[in-house]
DNA sequence: CTGTTAGCGCATTCAA
DNA sequence: TTGAATGCGCTAACAG
């Protein structure tokens, strides 16, 4: 049965056996720990090859009590740029001997589960990418096992979360194109339910108010932070009034679809309207024309999430550090048309 | 301790203490297999609740054998199209009450340890996306565990695996590019050692010699599947030569890569040049021009990979559907250009 | 139907 | 150092 190396119920008792120690010491040398006899050592670490042995992790762990697992939900596995993030962590967690259980969550509910599911699951900690749920039910929920929320402020470790200021960054994005010329400009948001939406709206509005100009709600369009909904926002947008010369875009996904949009409506990018868009997605380098936007140190809030979590893990403290959302100028932007000569506004299509 | 919501070692005992029965009765309701009276059914479901208990899946799956989970290795964690697939496997395992490992394995060797590592955790099952070691060294790894390969031919469940058909595909798409009237075609090409970009290459000659024309091995580049090697692909084949009219691109983020090098040799799409990628990306509806490709059914490829390991699980056998890539017209292909007005051949740039 | 009794594979006391 | 014994939390035969 097994010498045909059939099933594989090869235990710590079966190396033990041919190794000719005791169980306990196959466990500690396969695991590192106290020091073990030479001879012993070498011995059971052939057996264990020779019986291509492999740990049973499910034992092991509920021997344990911990599951050098951290479980991260996010609000979609696919995206360009909560793809990123995963992938930083992963790299972080495999680099430190951690494993990592994602779960994907779109909405409050959904999250809840996987958040359950996680805890079941025996994660040592957590990584709540942005997340709905308020404060307090998550909390609640993960009680004492360290947790970070990445791209939240309203953190559950040590009081804070990892997270750029949306509100700065769409401030230093609108500062860029205040500072080519532009006035009439438009926002184009993800769900203002979302945090960082919502932020980087009050930026928007902030920006302007410092550069004395009138909010108007007209310019402001709100759709879903996906591609899909990029080019009915911008649609909307001119269907509205055609007289805004530069627009902030919520994300770079949403910017890409805005892109699309804008060259059905035979606008130029940026001749005749300038577009940023926000985070930096690999994309956004060659779309054309290549995205003017706000970089997120993604790997950098990956790094840091992963290191809170270990630190806590070790009861230590961990100081989360901020972060800050960079301009990263290319070329969907440029100067505004001459205020002399307006680009002549279109009948509207309806009434 | 307990009462004060602090640590939560609640188990199944502290439920049957409460509810006035044993352990396994506890057992029974929660998992609901087997009959349990009526009156102890609830009073065990209100105990749980009253207590937040929220059961130990290790121990669960270490008593009974089986880890719910399926593990799943890919390329990369982040990519549009593997993206998608993951997020695909995800939706069905959950739906049918399994969970999912993921695992990304951009080498050979990450990819044997993150196989090892799925079957440390105890997988039930294994779904490996591509994957670039041979059959028989996966097979010798996963044993008997049910196991599909998505995208690569050379599977192990049941002899075969779950790909559209990538020599037929380019097939596909050259003979759209032919029928346009395009007869000097390059082929922008991944990695070579990987499966589908031979298989695509293979396509691509075939569909050349069924027009009778002669490959020129001077039309292709080989670069890696990803955006950031469409760029300098692209680059490299408007250095060589420009007589061509039309590109196969291996894979859509190559093909972004290359949509913007075109530009910057002041090249038009599809005026000038013809663009075909592969795989349907999401983005590619909503890059400029909108790209036309081929698109693979990752959904029913991600749906069948599911349902056939579930089904071994079961102890069925299930027969693997073959799937095939569709062409998908958008707006980079069109009519070549004349070939009584042939694009002047522009000075290179080198020697 | 339901309680009792054994482990699952491993880590971890505690002696030796 | 190392072996023997105990238990992690739960499921799975067994009886009753």
């Amino acid at each position: 049965m097994d010498a045909w190396g059939r099933k594989q119920p090869v235990t710590i008792y079966d190396i033990a056996a041919r190794a000719g120690v005791s169980p306990a010491t196959v466990s500690r040398v396969l695991r590192g720990a106290t020091r073990v006899a030479e001879p012993k050592k070498t011995a059971v670490l052939a057996a264990a090859a020779a019986l291509r042995y492999r740990p049973n992790l499910m034992a092991k762990d509920l021997a344990s009590g911990r599951s050098q697992t951290v479980g991260m939900v996010m609000p979609e596995l696919e995206s360009p740029f909560w793809g990123r993030l995963l992938t930083g962590v992963e790299r972080q967690l495999r680099a430190c001997g951690y494993h990592l259980l994602t779960m994907g969550a779109p909405d409050a509910d959904t999250e809840r589960q996987a958040l359950d599911l996680l805890l079941t699951h025996q994660v040592d900690g957590i990584v709540l990418a942005r997340g709905t749920l308020p404060y307090r039910e998550i909390k609640e929920m993960v009680g004492d096992i360290p947790a970070v929320r990445v791209c939240w402020w309203e953190g559950f470790l040590e009081g804070g979360g990892i997270a750029v200021d949306n509100r700065e960054g769409a401030r230093v994005a609108m500062r860029h194109l205040l500072e080519l010329g532009h006035r009439r400009i438009a926002y184009v948001s993800g769900p203002m339910w979302q945090a960082d939406a919502s932020a980087r709206h009050a930026g928007y509005c902030n920006a302007l108010a410092g550069a004395g100009i009138e909010p108007d709600p007209g310019l402001v369009v709100e759709r879903d932070f996906l591609m899909e909904g990029g080019l009915p926002a911008m649609t909307e947008l001119l269907r509205r009034r055609r007289d805004f010369t530069a627009v902030f875009v919520g994300n770079d996904q949403m910017a890409l679809g805005a892109l699309l949009a804008l060259e059905r409506a035979r606008l130029r990018v940026p001749q005749d309207v300038s577009v940023i868009g926000y985070d930096d997605d690999t994309f956004t380098e060659y779309c054309r024309p290549p995205l003017t936007t706000m970089r997120q140190p993604v790997q950098d809030m990956a790094r840091v999430a992963v290191a809170s979590i270990l630190a806590r893990l070790r009861g230590e403290t961990y100081a989360l550090p901020s972060f800050t959302a960079t301009l990263v100028v290319r070329e969907s932007t440029a100067l505004a048309p001459a205020a002399a000569a307006p680009r002549p506004a279109r009948r509207r299509a309806t009434a």
